[in-house]
RNA sequence: GGGCUGGUAGCUCAGCUUGGAUAGAGUGCUGGACUUCUAAUCCAGUGGUCAAGGGAUCGAAGCCCUUCCGGCCCGCCA
């Protein structure tokens, strides 16, 4: 509970006085202060004003009045500010004991929110004909983290990947191997899914441009693909499974790891839609248009002035939506689940198993991956598509927040970095695009931070080894590349520039890694164990007591990260510990003070600083080193 | 035309859900701190009509309305 205690207290006390002063239904705050404020605020004040008629000055001297006969245990003393507000002092040596003892624990920080239930958590479904781009690095990393949040949360999370195996994009780099010649294998040196991005796919885009007759051959590729009995059918799944294995590794270098992959092929094949348009019409959710545009077609009506959606043409196909609509039940657990699991042919770093869906027999045991609660992270262009199947799924469900589309911003180029793409955008940025090439590839900037951090390293560490100079790298690269892409609110567009990307300073995470590799460094140096059993009296300094304040905030932010599905917090929250670190560290020395007392005191800080933001740092997938 | 979304310091962004105290970071620029537990650091200074206007409120960056400017989406494509 660490500093939520203190905040528990107040509120208590505060509901027991007004209690005794026959008021209800004050929807006060007890939060904690702002610097130069106390340690804990409440706006008490100002929401008695109206019905006690006074200002919120007299009532704040009033309340504290009340407030000191109040039995306290972790407050020292509460103070009126003219302004109106009440704040409250803590206990210090009460509340740091408190504090840093249950940071020793393993589950510190941990909430429950989800009650034990299953969620599902659905990112990276990403076309498998192309390698990742920096784009597909913010669903992966954002899906990622919220599952890491959630799991936190006392959420059974599953993850799940929608391999999209069956579309347009796929048929583009089948037609180019079977229609203009590409080679299967990549050339050396070069990974499969990049050279089917940067290389098949591109010119077989360039191709339909410059011959037009390519475009049937494409319609003729796209029809067989669904057919899944057919040859092609059988080259293309051999195709994309090479592709996304490629994928994956790229997602598994950065600590991204699955539970299940689902391919839309399967989905296809399944026969779910046609169970799906039975229910659908039976609640009357779909309606077949006798005249008008859409005559013939079966449509959802838009909501809010918006067009209606055919999603059965007058020929009876079913339109690229209705593909979601299974899916989304699926996931829910609102149809009968057809598919077999087995396990996926390469196996996961960790112990996570991977499992995939197939529609012919398995050994394997039957699993479940259906949650009471579905999170589809897709980005914000498919905001349209996805409020129409989260209407749906609600209907269908009749709870409305059982589907939440988690969109995002996208990724655009900075015109500078554009231009070394060899487009020029006056001054503007851009959008990617893989059909153009148009893009940068997540291992290219993997390797460029890579690089430039094995020579950072190499700088302040001619001794080490290059695997342990690597090893470090490879934790920086990928919580530089994981931070920039979480700090952002979701609602932002991140415009990536190739050359600030890689810098190592300032709100980044090296900045906050290397606060955690300076607490190694002085418990290594200390040359004894951190004890808890300290005297917490010693811990005084205000850059003490504002670490250790922040140290006993971890689990509010996790609950605000978790309710509001909100990584950004935990990102913020990191660098907030690091700030409060680095201020402790310039202003205090723990070693050689010859007073082992007080050193014991700090070495017992340090300690918790240390596994507090390891813990925090963990949740955004980030591993600090203890040196760098 | 309709829907969604953003506009806060030169630049990149927190704060807005739940109105209240001196609107915070990073970066940039200026100056300072390494014989010290790692300077991927710290300290100080600089920098703001919170897009504009109106409304409700004792009180608005925040809530409501209008306008302006940017981005995205709006196919019987996927």
């Amino acid at each position: 509970m660490s500093f939520k205690s203190l905040i528990d207290e107040i509120e208590n006390n505060l509901h027991k006085i007004l209690e005794d002063m026959s008021i209800s239904d004050i929807q006060f705050t007890v939060e904690p202060a702002k610097p130069g404020f106390g340690d804990v605020s409440s706006n008490i004040s100002f929401l008695l004003a109206k019905s006690l008629k006074k200002s919120p000055k007299e009532i704040a001297n009033l309340m504290s009045e009340k407030y000191r006969k109040s039995q306290n245990i972790l407050v020292s003393k509460v103070e009126p500010h003219p302004t109106g507000y009440l704040n409250f002092f803590a206990d210090w040596e009460k509340l740091s004991q408190l504090i840093l003892s249950e940071s020793n624990l393993n589950e510190f920080g941990s909430i429950d929110l989800g009650n034990n239930s299953q969620i599902i958590v659905e990112h990276t479904s990403v076309n498998p004909n192309k390698a990742l781009h920096i784009g597909h690095i913010r669903n992966i990393v954002l899906g990622d983290t919220v599952a890491r949040i959630l799991k936190k949360s006392n959420y059974k999370v599953n993850v799940l990947n929608y391999v999209d195996d069956s579309g347009l994009q796929v048929a583009d780099i089948i037609v180019g191997f079977k229609h203009l010649g590409f080679d299967q294998q990549s050339p050396t040196g070069k990974k499969f899914d990049h050279y089917c991005g940067d290389d098949v796919y591109v010119k077989t885009t360039e191709k339909y441009e410059q011959d037009p007759t390519f475009e049937e051959i494409r319609k003729n590729t796209l029809k067989e693909l669904e057919d899944g009995t057919s040859e092609t059918a059988k080259f293309a799944d051999m195709i994309t499974r090479r592709v996304l294995e490629n994928q994956l590794e790229t997602c598994w270098n950065l600590g991204v790891y699955y539970d299940c992959l689902n391919f839309e092929s399967q989905i296809i094949r399944s026969g779910l839609w046609s169970k799906i348009f039975e229910k659908l019409k039976e609640m009357n959710l779909v309606e077949f248009e006798n005249d008008g545009k859409n005559a013939g077609c079966w449509i959802i009506r838009g909501e809010d002035n918006e067009e209606d959606k055919v999603i059965v043409r007058s020929n009876g196909t079913a339109t690229y939506i209705a593909k979601d609509i299974p899916y989304a039940a699926w996931k829910l657990g609102l149809i009968d689940d057809p598919f077999s699991y087995k396990k996926y042919e390469k196996t996961q770093p960790g112990s996570q198993i991977l499992w995939q869906t197939t529609l012919t027999e398995s050994n394997e045991p039957k699993q479940n991956f259906t949650g009471n609660k579905v999170i589809t992270v897709i980005d914000s262009r498919q905001a349209r598509l996805q409020k129409i199947i989260t209407g749906l799924m609600s209907k269908f469900k009749s709870t409305d927040d059982a589907y939440v589309h988690l969109g995002y911003e996208s990724v655009t180029l900075s015109s500078d970095t554009a231009q070394t793409l060899g487009l020029d955008t006056d001054g503007k940025q851009a959008q990617m695009s893989g059909r153009k090439g148009l893009y940068v590839n997540a291992d290219a900037v993997y390797d460029l931070l890579k690089n430039k951090t094995i020579e950072e390293t190499k700088k302040r560490h001619a001794e080490m080894s290059d695997s342990e100079i690597e090893q470090i790298a490879h934790y920086v690269s990928v919580g530089t590349l994981r931070y920039e892409m979480i700090k952002q609110d979701l609602d932002k567009m991140i415009t990536f520039d190739l050359t600030k990307s890689l810098s190592l300073e300032g709100d980044t995470a090296p900045y906050i890694q290397y606060t955690h590799a300076r607490a190694s460094r002085i418990i290594e140096k200390s040359a004894r164990p951190p004890s808890i059993d300290v005297d917490f009296s010693l811990l005084n300094d205000p850059s003490e007591l504002s670490l250790i304040k922040i140290i006993g905030l971890f689990e509010i932010y996790v609950l605000d990260a978790a309710k509001n599905l909100s990584p950004k917090v935990i990102a913020r929250y990191c660098h907030d510990l690091a700030v409060a670190f680095n201020s402790f560290y310039e202003h205090v020395k723990v070693l050689e003070l010859g007073d082992e007392k007080l050193e014991n005191s700090r070495l017992c800080l340090v300690h918790s600083f240390k596994i507090t933001l390891d813990k925090a740092l963990k949740l955004l997938g980030i591993t600090a080193p203890d040196k760098m």
